[in-house]
DNA sequence: CGCGAGCTTGATGCCGATCAATGCATGTGG
DNA sequence: CCACATGCATTGATCGGCATCAAGCTCGCG
């Protein structure tokens, strides 16, 4: 479509040690040394406006990044032009992992937000890596953590039903909201119904219609992207089941 | 339900350098000296009967397992008795990666068939791709092509129709078959109507139905979990998208 | 103010789920 | 060796959830 702007690499450098996400983030667990090591590798930030991409599926792989601010989706595309949005990334969490396996991204990262990531430059973080056990194995802990995600997807798209799966949607961005410390019940959605849509399985008519029936049930206040969680515990029933059976 | 069997061992060494998997296995594209190193960590073998379980759900993570001989399912489930198959294992693939992020199993790896997996001790292999860069990142590259393929099942269970999502199924059985030296057109399936429908999130009826479907419209001859392909180019087309639009 | 992107809501139809019966292969015990 | 049980597969009839098609609506923005 449009060409990718001139990537231009904030020149000031960002500390791993210093950074408030460092508990989120791939220096979850490390020692203060380990820290500092860490500080010389993730030398630049790169920042990407509302609807970029800070990658495309086909672009050589050379990099992750760590999202510092901002939202990003993740699409997959087939050959026919089907795509399917495969994860919502917020600060803290990791973008490229698929890019290792080779050498090319296999999927489109774009940012549903102005937003900011942390460069890591990939052959440097094996080097570092090697060096230091805690780092190897947080990476390690990463990708395992990554590959459960999508285990749990799957399980979503193969086995639950409409509301089952907005209610888990839901409830799993809010819990990692609070994580960051927001609040627990009320959020802005950066994204489409189209957007939740494809990450669902589900057509967009179908999101908002959904959005319409928690309104009604008392679960949600739906004002458009923004979002009031009234029973938590009534959407984390819908998720396990009708329970009580 | 029923208590495992006792763990037996077999005592005698596997050396991956003289193991005609190992162009598909972890050892892919390491040197002589790399191998050997290998040799040293891959001490057992493990026998796991048909039906059995090679480890389950919550059991503590200590070893990943490359499947030498047979064919593993691996099922996730959720809070309420919904189960869904995530992967089936063939020979040289590897398994248990998701236990690496909480030091614990999150799915269950069961045997289809009498099978025989290489153990490999998970702090070992740490270690020792510390030491071997090729190592490290033939790791990290099985870690990854794991997550690419669950991005594609996402697309699947996200947008196809049941005829694509057994189409793609049984291109990518005898694909990996194939690699194997196996035939490409005749396969035995070594699970039943209703894993292929829990993997593919579809009902048994629905897969034997279209089974059946697929065997009027001359694309397979069926007869029980006997498959033979006769027109691999039509099965392609299906997935594709009905092409040509 | 008017445009357009995104959202909501309604009417209809279809794909796949569900329910139910039958068929087929394998195994077991009399 | 047969009678029967059991697990898996096939096939049919019906139903329901979600997709599809089609209007309107809302809100931000030039």
């Amino acid at each position: 479509m449009t060409t990718l702007p001139p990537i231009r690499p904030d020149t000031f450098r960002v500390a791993c040690s210093s950074c408030n996400l460092r508990e989120l983030c791939l220096p979850v667990g490390l020692s203060h040394d380990d820290l500092e090591q860490l500080d010389t590798m993730v030398a630049t930030r790169r920042s990407i406006a509302r609807g970029e991409t800070l990658f495309r599926s086909g672009d050589p792989f050379q990099s992750l990044y760590a999202v510092r601010t901002g939202f990003f989706k993740t699409c997959v595309a087939s050959e026919d032009g089907r795509d399917q949005v495969t994860g919502f990334q917020m600060a803290g969490e990791l973008l490229g992992l698929d890019g290792i396996s080779t050498d090319r991204h296999s999927v489109d990262a774009v940012a549903l937000e102005d937003s900011q990531v942390c460069v890591i430059p990939y052959d440097k973080l094996e080097d570092l890596s090697r060096e230091f056990t805690n780092l190897q194995h947080q990476f390690h802990k990463i990708m395992s953590r990554e590959i459960v995600r999508d285990h749990g997807v799957m399980l979503l798209l193969g086995s639950m039903r409409a509301e089952e799966r907005l209610a888990a949607f839901l409830l799993n961005l809010t819990q990692r909201l609070q994580a960051r410390g927001f609040s627990a019940s009320s959020l802005i959605l950066r994204m489409t119904r189209e957007e939740i849509g494809s990450y669902l399985g589900l057509k967009l008519e179908t999101v908002s219609r959904t959005f319409s029936k928690f309104q009604e049930d008392g679960l949600l206040e739906v004002k458009q992207r923004q979002i009031q969680i009234l029973d938590q515990a009534g959407l984390q029933k819908l998720v396990n089941g009708t329970a009580a059976c």
